[in-house]
This record gives C-alpha cells, structure tokens and sequence, in this order.
DNA sequence: AGCACA
C-alpha cells in the first residue's frame, strides 16, 4: 500500500478559500442560476474587464450509488493527482459528485480516469464525469457551497498532490477502455492505466510546503508587579519570562504587534530578558498595555513583565545618535551623530 | 529583578 502517501497535509485551500465565492454549483445540464441581467453564461469565455472568468477544476461525478458515502468518494479521489477536495451533493434523484484539483489539466486528467469507472458492481453503479460548470468553494478546509445552506452536508477533505512526480499505487483499477456517456464532450481517449505508474499528468512546478509557523497568543495574562519603569520610548524591556522560554514563541508572539521593528534576547544565568523594538513609542506603548503579564506555553506559569527599555534602540547611554541612511552606492551605511 | 545592541 501507499506507505507514505497516505496522509494528506491539507495544504492546498489556502488558494482555493481566496477564490470569490462562486454562486452555487450547478451539474452541467442544469439551468443557470438566476441571470443577473445580461451578463448570463456565455459558451465562450468572454473578457470582462472587470473579473476574468474563474477557471474550472473542479469535475462532476455522477453514477454514484444512492447510499454513497462522501468517504467513500473521497478515498477513491485521494489518490488521484491533484485532488483537493470533494462533496456529495445528495440534492437531486441521484447524488451528484464534485471534485476539485488543483488545475485544469489535473482535473481534466482525473475526469478521464474516472470515466466509466466501476464504482460498485454489485449495484451496477458505473461513474460518468465532466468538467463541473462551477469550482467548488471550499473555505478553510470544510467543503461549502456558496449558496450555503444545509451546513450537515459539509465535510473536511484533502489531498498532497504537491509533488507531480509522486505516482500512488492505487488501490483501484479503472477499466482498460472507458466508457464514453452520451453528452458531447470529445477528449483524445487516455492512454492504457497502468496501476503502478499511474497516468500521465501534465507537470506543475512544485509547490514549496511552507509549515504556518504556529502564531502564538498569550495563553492567559497573570497579574505583574511593574513598579520603577522607565520612560516611554520605542523599546520594550521584558522580563519575568520563566526558565525555559522558547525564543520562537516569544518572536511569534511580538512580532505579529503592529509596529515591530526587531527583537533581541538576552540569555542570562538565571534570566532571560528580551527586547523589543517598534516603530515609534505609540507601538510600544499599545504592546506595553495590551501583553502585560501574558503568558505563553513555554513561560511556564508567569506572567511577562513588560517595561521600557533603559536604552531604547538607536539611542545610546552616551548621548550619540545613530542612524542608518542610504549610502552613495545605495547601501545601507550606519551614520552616527554627536 | 534580570537592560544589549548601535
């Protein structure tokens, strides 16, 4: 079996949750929506100046058994490149299917394996797909439809068919000579499946899987003594951090504040301090109010203690100021002034 | 209470 491609990262909506919201979706033969004025749909994509058609891949499925399960569809689509979500529409007499991929070629490609496919021989189920007229809209990892009502019909999906040149050993075997249904669509039939090369897809650059680096916010606020501050500036001084604070949720934490600028930490025998740095002291004084004694994973059970810096950045104890200004060669050069 | 770096 697939060993490592079996668990799907689920990181390919971000692109699809920032689509607009289609209206929703229709299976190829059912009337438009409601045609809003004359911009109905037209067989050619015409050029807006105001919003490029969006394109579709996203395929429709139907042949579906009645009690087919949406898991159901989803593990047969997994394995099939590109794949990115799916839905069972169970609206209309049979269940309608639709299936997004990450491109048109992709989708196109899965169209043509899945056609004809056999999905339940027992029940006689034989799938028929086409380009679906509408992309499925999928928002944050749960599958909607624009129209949006019925929230049960939800689900959660996904697929990691980043990697083009990853081919699944598919548990499932379509049959050698696909069966054409009887709508008009006339691609070049697909070469032979083999099961254990998969079927040819066009390429597509790689996407680089970038983890989200964890966001973190303060898990509580504790009370803090902060008696002796200094003088508001732009540096914030925090102190109180526990043991073992890690630097990275100390960084996530800061640097997502409006205004940062730069942060330093201070590793010392028994504390560590950090500092912050924002764009004016209003910045640093919002920080200073708004994360007083909060308290993130690795601080343990206190709360941060925030205070203004002594020695805020770019000033220095001796009085001498220094800046840094583009240079004659449009380098940065440090400049200083007494 | 622990305040560096330019």
């Amino acid at each position: 079996m697939a060993g490592a491609g079996m668990h799907p990262y689920h990181q390919q909506w971000a692109a699809a949750a920032a689509a607009p919201p289609p209206p929703a979706m229709q299976p190829p033969g059912a009337p438009p929506a409601p045609p809003p004025a004359a911009a109905a749909v037209h067989p050619v994509p015409h050029h807006s100046p105001i919003l490029a058609p969006e394109e579709v891949r996203t395929i429709f499925i139907t042949g579906l058994p009645d009690d087919v399960k949406e898991r159901e569809l989803q593990n047969m689509l997994r394995w099939l490149p590109g794949y990115e979500a799916s839905q069972v529409n169970y609206k209309g007499e049979k269940p309608m299917g639709f299936a997004l991929f990450s491109s048109p070629p992709l989708a196109i490609a899965a169209k043509d394996n899945l056609q004809g496919l056999v999905f339940d021989v027992d029940m006689n189920s034989v799938l028929h797909t086409e380009m679906a007229k509408k992309n499925l809209f999928v928002k944050r990892g749960i599958v909607v439809e624009s129209g949006g009502y019925d929230q049960s019909k939800r689900m959660r999906t996904g697929g990691d068919y980043t990697h083009p040149a990853y081919v699944s050993p598919s548990p499932f075997h379509p049959p050698p000579a696909p069966v054409w249904g009887p709508h008009g669509y006339m691609a070049p039939p697909p070469p032979p499946y083999d099961p254990y090369t998969g079927y040819p897809v066009a390429p597509v650059p790689p996407v680089p899987m970038v983890a989200p680096p964890p966001v973190p916010t303060p898990s509580s606020y504790l009370p803090v003594q902060n008696i002796k501050d200094n003088p508001p500036c732009n540096t914030l001084f925090i102190g109180n951090l526990g043991e073992n604070i890690n630097e990275d949720e100390l960084r996530g934490l800061f640097s997502v504040q409006l205004g940062f600028k730069q942060m330093k930490v201070l590793r010392q025998e028994r504390h560590t301090v950090c500092f912050i740095e924002f764009e004016d002291v209003n910045a640093a004084t919002n920080v200073h109010h708004t994360l007083q004694g909060a308290v993130i994973p690795s601080s343990g059970s206190v709360g941060m203690r925030i205070q203004y810096s002594k020695n805020p950045f770019g000033k220095r104890k001796d009085g001498i100021y220094s800046a840094v200004a583009p240079g004659a060669n449009g380098n940065p050069t440090t400049m200083t002034f007494q």
